[in-house]
RNA sequence: GCCAGCGUAGCUCAGCGGUAGAGCAACUCACUUGUAAUGAGUAGGUCAGGGGUUCGAGUCCCCUCGCUGGCUCCA
């Protein structure tokens, strides 16, 4: 075993604070510069590369170029050269202030046709611009260090180039973006790429092959996820514990199909605003395909829950109607976007459908909201942040009245204000058909996900024409809530395998117990526990794979299995079992039935062993 | 979809113009084992797919598919 792996010398280092950008003003400063450092390399590298923009990030900064010949590993090379050059030669950086004619004058002067689209932008003045030495200056707010020698060398590194679109539009020309870090010690940039290290391995895709929980191959397609035996365990726990909790509050389970007719989806607007998400049209000949008339998958489930909503007439006194089901759907995720479980083309949701009268909305809403915080608090997942999802005023993509998206949004507003709750709005990220309450996790790469998600809707209701008797004996509209506390079985279980470092409580663990004989001698013992306990609902192996114990130990640890059991000529002679768990190692010998019984009610009670 | 990088045995990877390799896993045999790897042997690959250059192509070029990072877009 090397060193590196050993837990002593882990633990010697006392661990290094890495601070966020935000919350350093040295670090915004030192980032800052160090990007525009990278610009004035790259110019003297490559003069034709235009400047664009060059922002710090949470955990370095960036910078926008455009030049014709994409940059190699080897240019990335040559740039932090060139950095460390800047650096070296110590040039202070100084602040001036120009009148905005002057700035134009000076860019014109250069020919760097972004910036003066960035002039454009920048209201009233006068203008900073800030320069490094008297060879190079940019277009610049600040704030900056004093000068360039106040950059460590050793704590900055050029990492990565991307293409990205001028101001993230994908109808301008396509900059490269080169990607790098700076910290204010040597120190900070190892312990940086030390937990980068250490998060690639609990990505998920990695666990999830290592784990053998699901695989993707390529006859079956991309973003299309095949679920072994081990990973459908999980997702069948998970399922029945979202079932047990949504029967408890009062919630109708349905099933639907697959696909349905493309004129479900054109009522529901789908077809007209979502359809660059949904796999094409099924025309059963060419007059139909002619008529766009034909079958769909279904990117979503809503049409259908709709349709059993309107199966029946409803009173005042049925709502709200709660109809769940876990959906399976299927959108065109363009390719560049999938990547393991986080983002795929087929997945299910764990939706539902609430149709309530108006005067019901904010209590479900509330309700709702309080099932996925105890799911969550289950599933011990913490780190989340809940998004207000409005719709971007300027933007057209968006069906219904204004009145009745306000009124939906004013709705959320009023339950996370009643809730207390840490909230952020995203303008611009709301449901084609109605503003969402959504809870973002994030990935080992620290991009951010969304998992549950709540909507209110008063358009499909409209569209579909959905009404109840209320008491004065009209018609009246109930209003739908959307709601699903997982988002999706698949990008749950991703995030979950990261959450948990492939760990999963007991309660989870697609195998619980492995018993683990010393010789072939107790074969028929571990054999007959096993079975017993099966019989109990535990999910137990016996591991007849005839290897030594050490093996049979390090396998189960290597499979993460949480509780192991093992079994020598003394533990038959005495029906006990000598346990050991993956968290705290040996718990010495314990009889067989009092271990089933401790193993049923940790199991139970969603506790370890 | 766009930009860039990468596809060699089930997994992790070496080989980078001259007869396809290693470790782990699998299988067989021996050992009958007490808390993270027993030993020996066997089998396993149209080097993602297709086309081209070459006397000769995992190796160089082109196309397609897939994966990864980023952009855009979303559970």
């Amino acid at each position: 075993m090397s060193s590196v792996e050993s837990p002593v010398a882990q633990e010697k280092s006392e661990p290094i604070k890495l601070p966020k950008t935000s919350e350093s003003e040295k670090l915004k400063r030192i980032r800052h510069t160090a990007s525009h450092v990278m610009a004035m390399a790259v110019q003297r590298l490559f003069p034709e590369a235009h400047v664009t923009i060059g922002p710090w990030t949470e955990n370095g900064f960036y910078y926008d170029f455009d030049k014709p010949e994409p940059f190699t590993e080897e240019d990335l090379k040559a740039i932090k050269k060139e950095m460390v050059k800047i650096i070296k030669q110590k040039l202070p950086l100084i602040r001036e202030e120009v009148s905005r004619k002057e700035a134009k004058r000076r860019i014109e002067e250069l020919q760097e046709p972004y910036k003066l689209e960035i002039l454009d932008d920048i209201e009233g003045g006068p203008i900073s611009i800030y320069h490094l030495g008297e060879q190079w200056w940019d277009l610049c707010a600040g704030p900056h260090v004093e000068s360039t020698g106040e950059l460590n060398p050793k704590a900055i590194e050029v990492e990565s180039v991307a293409g990205a679109y001028w101001r993230g539009d994908e109808n301008n020309p396509q900059l490269q973006r080169i990607y790098g870090t700076a910290w204010e010690t040597p120190e900070q940039l190892a312990e940086y790429k030390r937990r980068k290290e250490e998060a690639l391995r609990r990505d998920h895709r990695r666990l999830g092959k290592e784990l053998g929980l699901f695989t993707f191959t390529d006859p079956v397609g991309p973003g299309l996820p095949l679920w072994t035996p081990k990973g459908t365990t999980l997702r069948t726990l998970l399922e029945d514990f979202l079932k047990d909790q949504q029967l408890k509050r009062g919630y109708s389970p349905v099933v639907t199909p697959h696909i349905g007719r493309v004129d479900l989806f054109k009522t529901s607007g789908h077809w007209q605003n979502y359809r660059e998400d949904m796999f094409p049209l099924m025309a059963e000949n060419e007059q139909a395909a002619a008529e766009e008339q034909g079958f769909v998958l279904k990117p979503m489930n809503c049409p259908f829950h709709i349709q059993i909503y309107k199966n029946e007439l409803h009173s005042y006194r049925d709502l709200p109607i709660r109809l769940a089901e876990f959906g399976t759907v299927y959108r065109y995720e363009q390719s560049g976007e999938l990547g393991g479980l986080t983002r795929v083309r087929g997945f299910t949701v764990d939706d539902s459908h609430l149709f309530v009268t108006p005067e019901q909305l904010d209590d479900e809403f509330l309700s709702v909201v309080d099932l996925i915080l105890s799911v969550f608090q289950s599933l011990h997942l913490k780190n989340f942040k809940a998004r207000l999802s409005f719709r971007d005023p300027e933007s057209d993509k968006y069906i219904g009245s204004e009145q009745a998206w306000n009124k939906s949004e004013n709705a959320i507003r009023r339950a996370v204000q009643k809730l207390e709750m840490d909230y952020f709005e995203g303008i611009g990220e709301a449901a084609f058909y109605g503003p969402k309450l959504d809870f973002i996790f994030q990935d080992v790469l620290e991009r951010e996900w969304q998992l549950g998600t709540v909507q209110v809707d008063y358009n499909l209701p409209e569209r579909f024409d959905l009404t109840y008797m209320a008491e004065d004996g009209t018609r009246k509209r109930p209003v739908m809530i959307h709601r699903a506390p997982f988002g999706s079985l698949e990008r749950l279980i991703g995030i979950l395998i990261e959450e948990y470092a492939g760990d999963f409580p007991l309660w989870l663990a697609p195998e619980q117990v492995r018993l683990l004989p010393v010789s072939q001698d107790q074969y028929d013992f571990v054999q007959q526990v096993a079975n017993q306990m099966q019989q109990a609902g535990i999910r137990a192996k016996a591991d007849m794979s005839g290897e030594r114990l050490g093996k049979l130990i390090r396998n189960a640890e290597k499979q993460k299995v949480p509780v192991m059991a093992i079994v020598g000529a003394k533990e038959v002679q005495g029906n006990s079992l000598s346990v050991r768990t993956r968290a705290s190692g040996e718990l010495g010998n314990m009889d067989v039935g009092e271990a089933i019984q401790k193993l049923e009610s940790a199991i139970a009670s969603y506790e370890e062993f």
